[in-house]
RNA sequence: GGAACGGUGUCCGAGUGGUUGAAGGAGCACGCCUGGAAAGCGUGUAUAGGUGCAAGCUUAUCGAGGGUUCGAAUCCCUCCCGUUCCGCCA
């Protein structure tokens, strides 16, 4: 959510970012409702002023004009009644209406329609060379009886996923590590639930848009959130923060769901996409200053790529263009990690900087050095997510015997192996 | 699922249908005091709108929404949320 005053005041720079962003939203509906709203509150303001002055003046009047003042009374709140559907009915149009408005990109963010406007900025890491048929990450799994597809499909249908044995394992220690890894560098290591209310979604900017993707809970009005930014970015809704709290860092760990609909057919098999998986999710909550926050966006990248680095995979980071990058983000950097299966790069991690956008909405403000309050900064990041990450994982770091190579950062992890299979 | 009790400002906590935006305390800010600090004393300190150059004026907000009333934090109804006890349960 963007200032009212802001885009009242700057609607040609909002207009540029609806453009740019491919959204559908028309401001000058929205300006239009703005004012018509403005005129019914000041008409009900000025009928609220007169009703409180003369209740006011009721207890000291005399006894012979109270009857007067109290029909006047009645009138007044008979005039304002009436008066009452029309300014709820602009108010929650213009809510509606600002709920949909995109944050503006930062200066520079490439412009396109979408995932292929994207720009690569760098390639770290060391494609491997096989000397052998490499196999992709479904059949390595198959060959070590590290999953059970067709078992776990009849039990929960198609993209559930199943690990077995050491891949249970593998599992479980890179989580660990990249738990470990974000909490030697400062940030809470925090464990947490995906069930969530509805309005924790509005407030990450995934409503509204985004309830397709969005799981909910027959009977509860409660869902199953994609990530754990949703339950930790509501963690502090509708409080002032003493500065002094600031810069929140967070590691968290959660379960994920996602309905994947609209993407029927794409990555139907393995690990790449399935509907519930497991994350720890980085997210910041810092001042209101830009050159804080993309330092802190630089740190979450880094983390993010110490950790891919710690396990060896070959990444690249993607800059995301206007199209790509979500309604609420002003800066969004995806690393792609490399997967040999099918030579290219995909998706992992997904780092990006909000602005004030979504502390907007989520009533997340702290207390400046001013006094005045205001709105926060969020960012969030992929610490690291499971099962996607085995598909690179187990691919790149497999041997000619099949066995799969555990990198040093990880074998304290999974009992000192260096290898497993 | 049953029962009881609660939801007030940055925090804790009082609160009578009208002079309460809301006592008191904590915290914070500034000042005094001090060699410096603590303590102490004094002053200030809600949020979001509208309007105004400004001082200011004004509206809303005491979980949410309705209702009663000239007037509601205060009375009534509905809902939401929380805590505790009992039951059930991994």
């Amino acid at each position: 959510m963007l200032d009212l005053k802001f885009i009242r005041d700057h609607s040609g720079l909002v207009k540029d970012a609806i453009r740019v962003k491919h959204i559908n939203l028309d401001l000058d509906e929205l300006l239009r409702i703005d004012r018509e709203l403005l005129a019914v509150r000041q008409r009900v303001e000025t009928l609220q002023a007169e009703r409180n002055a003369n209740a006011k003046a009721v207890p000291k009047a005399s006894k012979e004009e109270k009857p007067e003042l109290i029909e006047k009374g009645k009138a007044l709140g008979e005039e304002i009644k009436a008066l009452e559907p029309a300014l709820r009915a602009h108010e929650d149009a213009l809510r509606q209406l600002l709920l949909r408005v995109p944050n503006l990109p930062l200066p520079g963010v490439p412009e396109g329609v979408d995932d292929s406007d994207n720009v690569e900025l760098r390639r770290e890491g060391t494609l491997p060379s096989f000397d052998f048929t490499p196999l992709d990450h479904v059949a390595l799994l198959d060959q070590h009886g590290w999953a059970d597809a067709e078992r776990v499909a009849r039990v929960s249908g198609s993209r559930s996923y199943l690990l077995k044995g050491e891949a249970a394992l593998l599992e479980q220690a890179i989580l660990t590590f990249a738990m470990t890894y974000l909490a030697d560098r400062g940030f809470t290591p925090l464990s947490t639930t995906a069930l969530v209310r509805p309005e924790t979604l509005v407030a990450t900017g995934h409503f509204p848009g985004g309830e397709d993707q969005v799981y909910k809970i027959e009977g509860e009005d409660l869902m199953l959130a994609g990530t754990a930014e949703v339950p930790v970015n509501s963690l502090y809704a509708g409080e002032i923060l003493a500065e002094s709290e600031l810069p929140v860092t967070l590691a968290a760990l959660s379960a994920a769901f996602r309905s994947e609909a609209g993407s029927a057919g794409r990555d139907v098999r393995g690990l790449i996409r399935v509907h519930e998986f497991r994350k720890v999710e980085q997210y910041v909550i810092c001042r209101a200053d830009q050159a804080e926050a993309l330092k802190w966006f630089e740190t979450l990248l880094a983390n993010a790529e110490g950790i891919l680095r710690a396990l060896e995979l070959p990444y690249r980071v993607v800059q995301n263009c206007t199209g790509d990058m979500g309604a609420g983000k002003a800066l969004m950097y995806d690393i792609e990690a490399w997967v040999p299966s099918e030579q290219l790069y995909r998706e992992t991690h997904s780092c990006s900087y909000l602005g004030d956008w979504q502390a907007r909405r989520t009533g997340l403000r702290y207390r400046g050095e001013d006094g005045k309050p205001q709105f926060a900064h969020t960012l969030n990041n992929t610490g690291i997510a499971v099962p996607r990450i085995l598909v690179p994982f187990l691919e790149n770091h497999q041997q000619a015997d099949g066995r799969i190579r555990i990198p040093a950062a990880l074998q304290g992890f999974l009992g000192g192996k260096a290898f497993i299979g």
